[in-house]
DNA sequence: CATGAATGAGGTTTCATTCAT
DNA sequence: TATGAATGAAACCTCATTCAT
C-alpha cells in the first residue's frame, strides 16, 4: 500500500527530520511536514502507513545508511585498535555532521509509544552486532581481556557514545563532537584491553 | 498554588509511576491517574500545576532520594574503588529494587516535551556533579590517569549505567540487574586506572 | 462508562433528530448536535459512545416508548379486529405526531452502517414480536384463517404500514397519515379473516 | 460527458454490485470498485459523473431491465389474478436470482442522500405505475372491491414485497424466497377481492 | 480513450483543565 | 480542601475527484 520509494519519499522523509528537529515531535502535526515538503496532507498517505511510520522510515533510513557506512569503514581497518577508532569516529562524526538528524534521533525518537520502539528495534539491533562483533574479535585476537561480556562492552561502548552525544545535543551543538574521539577511544581501549 | 506536600501528593505520584509504567505515557491520563490515587480528578490540580508537574515532580521526588542515598553511602566508603563500586552498585540496585520507577524513568520520561526536560534537568545535573566529584578526586588521589576529562568520564559511567537499564527493562527485567555490577566497574577501573 | 440518563442526555437525543431531520445523516455532524443541544462537543462523548450510538440510542429510546404505548393500548381493546385497528391507528398516529422523527426513521436511519443496523435489531424484533403475537391470537380466536403464515402476516402488516408512511415522508407529510387507518384496516381485515 | 454505454460501462456497474454487496456502501470506494472492474480510477469518470451517479445508474439499469421483464411477463397473463400472481413471482423471482442485487437494492441503497434518493425516484415510479395499472384493472373488471384505494393497495403490494424481500436478506438469503408466493398472493387477493 | 499519482477539504474524538458546588 | 461534570481546542486520516501524460 505504503510505496516506501520515489523522490517524494524523500522529500518528506528530510521534510520531517527538519520539522521535528525545529517543532519537536508533540508539535510535528503531519500537515506541517507535508507542506514543508511541499506536497498535499493526502500524499503523505501514498508513501507512509500513518505518522508513527514516517517516524520509524525516517529512523531506518538514516539509520541504515549509518550502519551501513560504519560498516564500510570498518572493513578497511586492519588492527582492533583501529576498528574502535573508527567506530567512535563515525558515530560522533556522522551524527555531528547532521545537527538536526542528531537532534530527532537523541531527543525526539525516545519516546514510548511502543509501535515505534519496535520499528526502530530490528536497525538498532543490527548496529549493537556490529559493535558486539568488533568486541568479539577483539578478545578473540588477545586484543580485549578474554573475561570481558561482550554484551556489557556493547552496552558500555554504545551506552557512552549516545550518552555523549545526547549532551551535545542537548548543549545545542555548540562545541565540536569530534573532540571527543581520542578521549573515548581512550577511555575504550583502557577499559578492554588486556594486561 | 500547587501544594507540594501531604499524604494526597504522594499517593498521586506513586499512582502515577503505577499508571505511566502499566500503561506507557500516552496513555496515562491525569483522570486515570486521579482514580489510581483514589482522588478527584480536581484533587490532581490543588497539588500539581499541570500534568507535566507531576511528571517533573515525580522525577525530582524519586531521583532527589535517588541521589541523596547515592551520597550517604558514598560518603562512608574509603577507597576510590570502592566509591565507585557503591556508585555502580547503588544505581542499579535502587532501579532494579523498583522496576515500575525504572521504567518510567528509563523509557516512559524520555520523550521530548521541553518543559519536563527542563524541569528534570536540575536534578540530573546534581547527580553528575555527585559523579564527577568522584572521578575528579581519583584523578586527585592518583588513582585515575591524569589526562582523563571529567566531564568526558562522567558521560561514560552514566551512559553506561543508563544504556545498561534501559536494556533491562526492555528485556521486561527478566535477569538480575545486579550481576552486572562487577563486570561493569570492572570496566570502568581499567578504562580510568592510571599506570 | 456513557451515562445514558439526565436532562442532558435527552436534548442531546432530542437536537440529534431535530438536526438529522433538517440535514440529513450525512451532514448531521456532531458539533452541529452539540450547538443544537447547547452543550460542548465533548459533553456528548459522556452520554454516547460515539456518532453511531446517539443513532442507536435514539432510535431505542423513541422506539421503546412507541412500542410501549402499542402495548398499553393494545391491552385495553377487547376483539382482535379493534386490536388491529389500535395498532394501525397507533402506528400511524405516532409518526404523523412527530415528523421530524418520522424522517429520521423512515429515511435517514435507512442506511446500512451494521453498527447501527445490530443495535437497532433488538427494539424491532419487540415490536415484530407485538404484530405477531396479535396474528396468532386472531388465528387461535378463529378470526383468521388458520393457513395464515404468521410471520409473513407479520411482514404484510410492517411493510404496508412502514410503507405508507414512507411515501407519507417523501411527499413532505403534506397529507393526513391517519386518514389512511380505515382502507388500511380493512385490506388487513379481509386479507386474513377466515371465511 | 459521461458516456453511458459501452462494455466498461457494464463492468464498471457490475462491478460496483459485487463491491457494495461485499462490502457495504460506507466501505465501498470508487478506487475499490475500480480495481474490481479492471479500469483505473480515472476511467470511472468517464463513464458516471460521480459516485452517487454509479449507484443511481446501477439501480436504473438492472431496475429498468426489472420493470420491462414484469412488463413483458404480466402481458401474457389473462386473469387478474394470474397478474397479480406473477408480478409477486417476478418480483421475490428477479430478486431470488441474483442475492448481490438483492443486497445492494434493499440494504445499501436505502440511505439518505437527496441526490440518489431523486435519481431513482423515476424508475420506482414507473414500477409503481405497473402495480397501480394493475389494481386498477382488477377494480374495473370487478376482482377487486371498487372502495379499494388504488394507491393504497400499491403501497401495501409493494411494501409487503419489499419487507418479505428485506427479511429474507437480512437473513443472508438462507431460506427460498419463492416459497412465498403462494401465500402472498393469497393475502393480496382475499385483501383485495370483492364479496 | 485511458491512466493513476496527487490533491486537500472536512469531521470525529480525546483529554487536560476549570469551576460551581 | 475536595469534587467531577462540563468544556472545547486540536489533529490525523480518508477518499472522491482531477489532470498531466
Amino acid at each position: 500500500m505504503a510505496k516506501k520509494t520515489g523522490e517524494k519519499y524523500q522529500a518528506i522523509i528530510d521534510a520531517a527530520v527538519r520539522v521535528i528537529a525545529r517543532q519537536g515531535y508533540h508539535s510535528a502535526q503531519v500537515s506541517r511536514i507535508a507542506k514543508e515538503a511541499k506536497v498535499a496532507d493526502g500524499t503523505i498517505y501514498l508513501y507512509f502507513e500513518n505518522k508513527d511510520d514516517i517516524l520509524i522510515s525516517l529512523f531506518n533510513e538514516k539509520m541504515g545508511a549509518f550502519i551501513e557506512e560504519g560498516r564500510g569503514r570498518l572493513e578497511q581497518a586492519e588492527s582492533i585498535e583501529q576498528k574502535l577508532y573508527i567506530l567512535v569516529h563515525t558515530h560522533l562524526g556522522q551524527l555531528s555532521r547532521d545537527p538536526e538528524l542528531a537532534k530527532v534521533t537523541q531527543i525526539e525518537l525516545r519516546q514510548s509509544n511502543p509501535e515505534i520502539s519496535e520499528g526502530i528495534g530490528t536497525v538498532m539491533k543490527q548496529y549493537f552486532n556490529l559493535i558486539e562483533e568488533l568486541v568479539k574479535e577483539g578478545i578473540e585476537k588477545g586484543v580485549f581481556r578474554p573475561d570481558i561480556d561482550v554484551r556489557l562492552a556493547r552496552k558500555m561502548i554504545f551506552g557512552t557514545l549516545d550518552e555523549v552525544t545526547t549532551s551535545w545535543v542537548m548543549k545545542e551543538c555548540k562545541y565540536d563532537l569530534l573532540s571527543h574521539v581520542d578521549p573515548i577511544h581512550n577511555l575504550f581501549q583502557f577499559g578492554m584491553k588486556g594486561k
